[in-house]
DNA sequence: AGAAAAATTATACGATCTTATAACAAGCAG
DNA sequence: CTGCTTGTTATAAGATCGTATAATTTTTCT
């Protein structure tokens, strides 16, 4: 999953000298551990969490999975999350955090014209980082959550709104720029991340259906006719 | 789950009379039970197991819950499917089978005109059955298993190309009838298809983003891109 | 230095899950 | 009516899961 790479640290092993001291110095050691600032705890934890749903799908999903890949017992989810629904919560944040930010990253270091900005919002929208099943892996066991946690429906909404508000800017610059009238300028950005979201779902469900380069095409499309009036 | 409402049937209760007769007859009596075709056998499971799904998503897929749903033991699920990933995939044919039939019916059953049958598709995907939380929940548990298991995917190949199909051949007929010119049918019927699916997907994941109305317009807005060319 | 606070480990408990296996009963063939 | 096939129940074994609780270590603060 490339848009973890980032993400990822080296992370504590965890040293298997309690075991082997246990029988130098008594049945009674621990094992050492490093304090951490709980905020940092906490994103570490988050981080395994997204590398557990990866590699397992809704199975990753497990207190002792997620502990173990962040090198720590089971407790100390309990301690920072309260119930392990807390976390994936967290993990959905960071998550949609990230790529929202990888994307407006891209935008921002295209030429300052709307055209431009637009351009680098669909190529990265199609870019390998997205272009992942693994990134949909993910997504799934996200959606599934949102169905039936309001918690989760709430980040959701959120998120969301932020996405979307995000493409009616770009949208609407275009449409400033060039001329040409849109209707509902929020309807609009709705289709429009419909349609962008709906290939990169049916890309990564059948990455034979159609290759990324045409995913763009099609995108570009859609906005040419915005341009000629179709959403006026 | 209204999609389910034709397929549910009256099932089996299960008689605590084993239970109640164990304390008078002797220790060793046995639920009576019906012996059934194989075939008629593996869709009541197969029906059990959509239900459990939308009652409980992922939690649902589970040898004991389906097997309680459909009134039987749990061994009858290994018996018909070995095991449960098979009997998953099952379930997954009948709904996609369902679902396509549903809106073909429609289609069908409106005036034979190109513009017609393509309004009536629109109108049946955006109908009361397809906008349904508890679809997207049953639907986002295949995805995940698509994402991991060969014989999945295989199914969701077959049915995304039966879907593709169908929309070409409406999007066709009606450039056909109007005269307007696509350069590629495939193409934009994959776009057309995202479109539909990525509303369907943002409605059921946030109802109050907007309205199913909403979305036909979108989707209508789009279609008369194609008509002015945005996709020549 | 020493005590208080907070992070972390360690462990246990009860529930639920998957799979395997043996016993039973329903229906069909002769 | 009898016996065979197999759909079905019943039960057990072993793994895993979530959460609660107590013990211990690290860090901080005075």
């Amino acid at each position: 999953m490339m848009l973890m790479d980032d993400l990822e640290q080296a992370r504590l092993t965890r040293e298997g000298i309690s075991i082997v001291t246990t029988a130098k110095t008594g049945p009674k050691t621990r094992a050492r551990f490093r304090r951490e600032a709980p905020e940092d705890r906490r994103r570490q934890l988050g981080e395994a969490a997204l590398r557990c749903i990866v590699k397992h799908g809704n199975a990753g999903v497990s207190v002792r999975q997620i502990a173990a890949e962040a090198g720590v017992t089971q407790g100390l989810i309990t301690h920072h999350f309260g119930e392990i629904n807390e976390l994936v919560a967290y993990a959905f944040d960071i998550m949609s955090e990230g790529i929202l930010q990888s994307i407006l990253k891209a935008v921002n270091e295209a030429e300052p014209t709307p055209k431009a900005r637009l351009d680098a919002f669909i190529a990265a929208s199609f870019s390998p980082i997205m272009m992942d099943r693994d990134v949909l892996g993910v997504w799934v066991v996200f959606w599934s959550l949102i169905l039936h946690s309001p918690r989760m429906s709430a980040s959701q909404r959120q998120e969301y709104g932020d996405y979307v508000r995000t493409v009616e800017g770009l949208i609407g610059d275009l449409a400033r720029e060039e001329g040409f009238a849109v209707a509902d300028l929020r309807l609009a950005a709705i289709a429009f991340t419909a349609l962008m979201d709906g290939l990169w779902l049916a890309w990564c469900l059948n990455p034979d259906a159609f290759r990324p380069e045409e995913g763009v095409r099609l995108c570009n499309n859609w906005i040419e006719g915005l341009r000629r009036g179709a959403h006026g």
